[in-house]
DNA sequence: GTCAAATACATTGCACACAATTTAATTGCT
DNA sequence: AGCAATTAAATTGTGTGCAATGTATTTGAC
């Protein structure tokens, strides 16, 4: 399995298209390195990490629609149709449309489902283990890391403004 | 389009398997929205934004093997061949095997991949921008989630050692 | 020198992500 | 009621990520 090396030392040149220097590179490697080690505290309940997400949104709201999901974790009905498909052929959720307005899809947890929370409860302690972070250091990380989601997600609106936020375009 | 979801109320209870209380989330997401921020960034360059990783390192470092561009980025030749192959089609980048080694691919920059160096130089101050960070905010965060990659290697290395890193397994 | 092990890369198969498009259902305006 | 605009999912196509496997080359123990 390839690994990052090492960041280089400290770069105080002017040159800031450097690997190293790049705040994305951190987020991106952090990101994949963090979506390792969850696979094998995973794979014991049959999810792959993107599902595991899509699990701890529905064991908190039970029957929710694709896109309340999809708002939550910022993905959208590409990237979640076929992967709630793959949970409900695995018997953890079920799909059917909403009699009250047939476009939505309604998403409810099976029984194994909702059993399957009492063997991920397990998870979140061993993550934090491999961190070798103490608790409130996880805690200010990750409180930072979502005003920083915040941030971009304001650049992002900005710049691809909704086509009724402006009021003087028609 | 529904409006995204607000953070959660600060969570004191005992239940850890809420999204937001989730640092891999916060990663997860975070870097998917850096992601979509650099798109737009990288279209008038022509590329995506693992082909600008690539680019940072030749950049850096030209005439490496893949297997070094793979140790610096943690990605493997199962992701980097298509694709180099890709940065080869859009002229970028010179695949050759190693005439002292066959078994290597060296990867040489060509004009057109140096020249575009140039042009990407406008980018990090754009991303910078939008992060709406200080500059120590930035450098201070990048250097957390690089202590926080290296903490997850680590605990990675030690679930999964090499077959020779145990003097003691057979 | 020989041949098993290791190395470097390529290939295959699966699962995301996401832009763009399509389809079906509902809403809003008149 | 009629019909355009909107909404919610699904579909399609491209580009990653990565495990597992394949292939060619080189190294190393003997």
């Amino acid at each position: 399995m390839p690994r990052a090396a090492s960041p280089a030392k400290p770069n105080t040149s002017t040159d800031w298209l450097t690997l190293d220097r790049q705040l994305c590179f951190a987020l991106y490697s952090a990101s994949l390195a963090m979506t390792k080690l969850y696979k094998p505290l995973l794979e014991p309940l049959g999810l792959t990490y993107p599902q595991y997400l899509v699990m701890l949104v529905l064991w908190e709201t039970d029957g929710l629609m694709v896109s309340q999901v999809g708002e939550r974790l910022a993905l959208d009905s590409g990237t979640l149709t076929p992967l709630l498909k793959r949970l409900e052929a695995a018997g953890l959720v079920q799909r059917q449309r909403d009699s009250t307005d047939e476009r939505r899809v309604l998403l409810q947890l099976t029984p194994a489902g909702h059993a399957l929370k009492a063997q991920a409860r397990r998870v979140p302690a061993a993550v934090a283990g491999a961190t070798g972070c103490e608790l409130s250091e996880i805690t200010s990380l990750t409180a930072q890391l979502q005003g920083l989601r915040q941030q971009l997600n304001q650049a992002l609106d900005s710049a691809t403004p909704s086509p009724v936020s402006n009021p003087r375009a028609g």
